[in-house]
DNA sequence: TTCCTTGCAAACGATTTGCATTGGA
DNA sequence: TCCAATGCAAATCGTTTGCAAGGAA
């Protein structure tokens, strides 16, 4: 998805909700749209100088996600982060460095995520759960903190 | 595992650390051992009928997590939730409810544990990542709220 | 003009820590 | 006995919210 295309596509999605498109919610979305991850309040803050206060951040971040624009993650100690939702971003999982905490997003196979899937779908199945998504996360370390 | 193996166990464990195994390390464990799934500090707070202050779980539950007994586990807003470790409790996953938030044990056949730890291992190998563990959560609604 | 949104500061809830006291090896 | 562990209260940190000012339809 091109950077107009998701543009517009929020845009269209913030209409249906009946809040504005302000400048401080783009500021948002594009520094999420150029993220390899998911992004913290504390971190998109630092991103833009400051531009932006903290606490608009979580206003902005809140509105979004209410919107579906946006998911909350919360792999890591001690704070939310925050990424595009799958129908902007693709379905995608996630590297977690269990030394530093970083959150890398990495996209598997169309043959591997046939396969998640089916398993996912068994294993819902077996438990009364009406499963809705699945969270495949693998643990390690990143490059740097090898 | 039974009560008093596990005893065994994490007392040697602590021995190893240098640590003592205090009666209030002891109830957290206890707690732990009984509980479907993981506990935050605050549920194990209530649990033990405020018998153990809160800054207290807090202590023990960070030595014991030195130690490798018990784990932490992020999958909800604002708490951080433990459980004992895998070679303690064995290998596991989380059905989490999306709803009220809860977070169940789930144990998969040994086929679909096989299928996945392969997935997971030619995943791993694509990123450069040196693989230590894998999480794989399901979310849905869970019995009460579906 | 009319509401939505923003900024700042105060409020909050989860978690951590300093310090004097208690307790286990 | 002696140092680790505990309890309490105060301090922190991430996050939320009240309220008055600013901005878009």
């Amino acid at each position: 998805m091109t950077g107009r295309e998701l543009d517009g596509e929020v845009s269209q999605r913030l209409a249906d909700h009946e809040v504005r498109y302000t400048s401080g919610r783009r500021v948002v979305v594009t520094a999420l749209a150029r993220s390899e991850g998911p992004k913290s309040p504390a971190e998109l803050h630092a991103e833009v100088a400051s531009a932006v206060p903290l606490s608009s951040l979580y206003r902005s971040l809140a509105v979004l996600e209410n919107a579906g624009i946006v998911v909350p993650h919360f792999g890591a100690k001690g704070v939310t982060r925050y990424e595009l939702a799958e129908w902007l971003r693709g379905h995608h999982h996630h590297l977690i460095c269990l030394n530093c905490g970083s959150v890398e997003d990495i996209a598997i196979s169309q043959t591997h995520e046939a396969k998640l899937a089916e398993l996912v779908k068994d294993i819902g199945a077996a438990a009364s759960f009406a499963e809705v998504n699945h969270v495949l996360e693998i643990e390690g370390r990143c490059a740097k903190c090898a």
